[in-house]
DNA sequence: CTAGAATCTAGTCACTGTCTAGAAATGTAG
DNA sequence: CTACATTTCTAGACAGTGACTAGATTCTAG
C-alpha cells in the first residue's frame, strides 16, 4: 500500500505469502500451488519461504487454519444473525456452511484433506472452534426435545454428514440448474421432519 | 506368473501399470504417485508409460474410470442381494457405498474429484453407470409412494448427498469408535423417516 | 519375407521442493 | 556510536518429477 519500495527485508512476508497462496489456490487449485512461482510472485527469492514455512505442507496446513477461523466467523455470524425457531436457525447454519463451500472449494478440500494428522494439533483446535457454535445449536435442539433423544451426537454427526454431503454434491457441479438454498433448505427440513419425536408411529 | 522373462515388449504394460498404480494409491496417496516411480516398479524405462497414458491426468483417469466400474459392480451385487423393503435395500445400497468409501478412499477421492472435465465424457459415462441401479431403486420407491413426491430426484440427491457425506465423516475419522453400520443405518432410518409421506402434520 | 505400425529405451528440458552457505538488515548490549 | 548476535533474505546446488524427442526393437499385415 504505502510502501511499494522493496526493502531487503520484507516486512510481512508470511502474511503475504498467505493471502497470495489463498488467492491462487481458487483460482489453479492445490495442485497449481509452487512455493516457487509464489515466491516469485511476491518479489522474494525462491528459498524466502522457507523462513516462514519450514515446509511446503506447513504453508498448506496455515492455509487450512487461516480458513477454518473464517468459516468459524461466518458460522457464528449467520447463527447470531439467525431468528425463529430450531429449524430456522439449523437451516440458516446450513446455508452458510454451503455458502462457504461453493465459494472456497479448493480451500475447503485442504481444510478437510488430510484425515488423521495428528501432528498438526492447531488444525483440530481450529476445526473444533470453528464448529463449537453449531454444535451449541444442535446440543440445545436436543435439550429442547427438538430431536429425538437416542444417541445425542450420532444425530449431531448425521446433521453434520448431510450437511457436507449436500457442499460436496453442490460444488460437484451435479446440482444442474437447481437454486441451491432452496436444495439445502428442503433437505435439512426433511431430514429434521425424520428426527422430530412423532407421537405414534 | 508364468512369465518372469523380461521381454522388450511387455505385454500388458496398461494393465499392469494401473494395477500398479492402485496398490500405490491406497498407501501413498495421490501426491505421492510417480509416472517415474510406477514405471521403475514395473520394470519397464520412464518413458513406457507415455505410449499409454499421453499424460498423468490420463493414468489418472483411467483409474477413476476402473474405479467406477468397480463401485458400479459392487453395488449391482449389494442391490441384487437386497431382500425386504424399500427401507431395507436402500440401506443396503448405502452400507455397500460406505463399506468401498473406506476401503478406498484414495479412489474415492479420484473418482469424485471435483472438476467440471468436460473434456472426459467416458469419466461421466462411468459414473452414471455406477449409479443405475441405485438410481432405478430411488425411482422405483417414489413410484410405489415411499417416498414423498415433490421433485423427484431433489429428495434422490438428499440421499446421495447424505450417503455421499456419510462416508466422507467416516473416512474422515470423525466417528469415534461407534460401528459404522449402526450409523449408516441410523441416518438413513432417520431420513426415510423424514422423507416417508405422513397422514397429517 | 518385408514394409509399416506399435512399443520401448535413452537422452534432454524446464520445473519443483528441499538443503546449504553466506550476504544483508535488524536488534541489542556495552 | 560501536560490536556482536539474530533474524531475514539471496544464491547456488541437488535429486526428483512430468513432458518431449529421436531412435532402437519387436510385432504384424500384406
Amino acid at each position: 500500500m504505502s510502501e511499494t519500495i522493496t526493502r531487503y527485508h520484507h516486512g510481512n512476508l508470511r502474511a503475504e505469502l498467505l493471502a497470495c497462496a489463498e488467492r491462487k489456490l481458487e483460482s489453479t487449485g492445490v495442485q497449481g500451488l509452487s512455493l516457487r512461482e509464489l515466491a516469485r510472485e511476491v518479489g522474494v527469492s525462491h528459498g524466502a519461504p522457507r523462513q516462514h514455512f519450514p515446509d511446503k505442507q506447513a504453508l498448506l496446513d496455515a492455509l487450512a487454519v487461516l480458513g477454518l477461523q473464517r468459516l468459524g466467523s461466518e458460522l457464528d455470524a449467520a447463527l447470531g444473525a439467525a431468528e425463529g425457531d430450531f429449524a430456522d436457525r439449523l437451516i440458516a447454519f446450513a446455508r452458510a456452511y454451503v455458502r462457504f463451500a461453493t465459494t472456497h472449494p479448493a480451500l475447503l478440500e485442504l481444510m478437510f484433506a488430510r484425515k488423521d494428522r495428528a501432528d498438526a494439533p492447531e488444525l483440530q483446535e481450529a476445526n473444533a472452534r470453528a464448529f463449537a457454535a453449531p454444535s451449541a445449536l444442535i446440543a440445545a435442539g436436543q435439550a429442547d426435545g427438538e430431536i429425538d433423544g437416542e444417541d445425542p451426537d450420532r444425530v449431531a454427526m448425521a446433521l453434520l454428514a448431510t450437511i457436507q454431503g449436500l457442499a460436496a454434491v453442490i460444488t460437484g457441479g451435479k446440482i444442474g440448474d437447481r437454486p441451491v438454498d432452496s436444495v439445502v433448505t428442503g433437505t435439512i427440513e426433511t431430514l429434521l421432519r425424520g428426527l422430530r419425536p412423532r407421537p405414534a408411529a
